[in-house]
DNA sequence: CCCTGATTCGC
DNA sequence: GCGAATCAGG
């Protein structure tokens, strides 16, 4: 399998998510090994992720938590050309009021695995932030609902809504 | 043994 | 450029 520009931006964004080199592999497909996406991860540039072999330094501050698996940028089902999927986009993530359901069953990070829908409802950080943890669709993070949010055609820049978007209280400003 | 990322080196 | 084999630590 070829290195596309799909497939790169797919390994860019785990690799900066936080995502390991093996869940990477399996996100992108059947015959990929992790040592395919470190390789890979290494000719692209990307590094600085703490091996635990090598060790990081300031061994205080260990981790940059990795919270969530960052929401990939995957190839939609009908494999776009290049110039398609260059008009698409992941949408931002919009946060849901969490929905007070007493103690139902959430889904962790600790629960998700390749058939698990892996969209993220909340904050990672709140007590109620989880995941959406239904099915996902066959060789992708999302159940079809929320694949059919994360991938969405870009509309034409005249008909884009131009407005900033909101700022949160304490970000830091891009 | 399982995992992790890093490195090497033949292809 | 690619990635299996290997290394080395957790």
């Amino acid at each position: 399998m070829a290195w596309t520009d799909e497939r790169i931006a797919q390994l860019k964004a785990g690799w900066e998510g936080g995502m390991t080199a093996s869940q990477i592999a399996e996100q992108l497909g059947e015959g990929v090994t992790r040592n395919a996406v470190i390789g890979k991860a290494h000719r692209l540039g990307l590094e600085a992720r703490p091996s635990p072999v090598k060790g990081s330094e300031d061994p205080g501050v260990v981790a940059p938590p990795a919270a969530v698996a960052a929401p990939p940028v995957a190839p939609p089902p009908n494999s776009p050309p290049a110039a398609v999927a260059a008009t698409l986009a992941p949408r931002p993530i919009v946060a849901k009021k969490p929905v007070r359901t007493g103690k139902a069953a959430r889904t962790t990070l600790l629960d998700l695995n390749e058939k698990i829908c892996k969209w993220p409802l909340g904050h990672p950080g709140d007590a109620d932030f989880h995941f959406c943890g239904k099915a996902s669709q066959a060789g992708f993070p999302y159940c079809t609902e929320h694949c059919l949010l994360a991938y969405q055609a870009q509309l034409p820049r005249r008909d884009r809504d131009r407005r900033p978007p909101p700022q949160m209280p304490g970000m830091p400003r891009r």
